[in-house]
DNA sequence: CCAAAAGTGTTCCGTCTACACCCATGG
DNA sequence: CCATGGGTGTAGACGGAACACTTTTGG
């Protein structure tokens, strides 16, 4: 093997996940008490080291599907924290990334099994290491992009109501929107497509349910809410 | 020492600076010609690797430091980028930092030292490794940044007239603006003030010079062009 | 005297915001 | 029959876009 890069010193790299869903009109992350040391006991994102064999989207997919099974997840790097002493233990370099699942996808007793928790982003604890600021940095991200990409499906089921996306923007948001308005500019968006189901469920009307249809998206991508 | 994490692989991990300068009514960044192998001769950023002390932050401060001379730059962090083969020499993960300088306050010595040139964004050849990716995503980012934080004056001297930062704002968003909608918008931003300065350089009459005041726009740090 | 860049207002149009009531149904 | 969430339109305010001529002065 041919060695360039001699006079310089490795570190070990890791991902952590910053998993968001959407419940009871809340935004959460999945968080979870450390199981190892150094920092046991302490609330932290689930994260895993980068391996030999994988890329960093590679690793940041891996541990979201070791976590919940799913795959194919919309995911986003959030950055590289690389503080000297980030880690209590040994020099680590982490590449946060950001993850939008529906909560109804994951299986809760896997959940259980890795004992990670639905947290309100509004509740966040103190977490292990720099956590809480991959978390805030991911929240920024989230907030500045729902309303110019289409990301809040990925919160939801396949087939949603427009009160529950309209909770998606409010709880992301934390903001109040005008129901008027926001039905308004749904309707100018070709690819929110109301389909002929109701849902019966939230309402005792029944409310119509929409889907994002992501191949006309797809066809002219442009997005603004 | 303790080691918490020896079943895990530890990697190189660089930083790559994406320079930005205004120039002749365009945006360049600095780019030079690789001279080390592997890649030696390919068009390059520039670059350097991250050592046991010091955080990424600091690392991309000392390779700008390093071919610049220049501090207390304005720099982002652009992304990780962690391809398995990336660099046809061994796994290295880099971090790209994206940076803003002022093109006068570049020593010409010192850059044809290092061999690195101004090269247009509309120009820029095919480079080593991922580097094209790492420089369009800065441009993503810089287009997306420059109307909602004021990064532009990073760009120009201290005092400016309104024409040049109109044409920065031009370079860089590769688009004509009219004259009158953007002198209206920056007078309605008190902490762009108006000095009694005139420059006589590019008119025969000469143009009033403007001046960022940082300390005031920090008083209330809102940015909207 | 003329070329070259600086400087200056108004009108129009589209977009965003505020706002309140009726509808359908399950219990 | 009533509590609960679903669904609908209009008017006024505001902000962005289009647009052309006068001023100053060095050469």
């Amino acid at each position: 093997m041919t060695t360039y890069y001699n006079e310089h010193s490795k570190v070990f790299v890791s991902v952590d996940c910053i998993i968001f869903g959407f419940e009871d009109k809340k935004l959460k992350v999945l968080l979870g008490k450390r199981k190892m040391d150094p920092g046991r006991g302490e609330w932290s994102l689930y994260g895993g080291f980068v391996e030999e064999n994988e890329s960093l989207d590679d690793a940041a997919n891996r541990v979201l599907l070791e976590l919940t099974g799913l795959k194919n997840i919309y995911m986003k790097q959030v950055g590289a924290f690389g503080a000297i002493d980030r880690d209590p233990g040994e020099r680590v370099i982490s590449v946060a990334y950001c993850a939008l699942i529906n909560v109804k996808d994951y299986d809760e007793e896997l959940r259980e099994e890795h004992q990670v928790e639905w947290i309100n982003i509004k509740d966040i604890p103190e977490l292990y290491s720099d956590h809480n600021d991959m978390v805030n940095k991911a929240i920024t991200l989230l907030r500045r992009r729902i309303s110019s990409e289409p990301l809040s499906f990925n919160l939801l089921p396949d087939l949603f109501t427009l009160t529950q996306l309209q909770h998606v923007y409010e709880a992301v948001l934390d903001d109040n929107i005008d129901k008027r308005n926001f039905r308004k500019r749904i309707k100018t968006i070709e690819y929110i497509e109301k389909t002929d189901r109701i849902d019966k469920i939230t309402s005792k009307r029944g409310a119509a349910l929409y889907r994002f249809n992501k191949e006309a998206y797809m066809e002219d991508p442009i997005f603004k809410l």
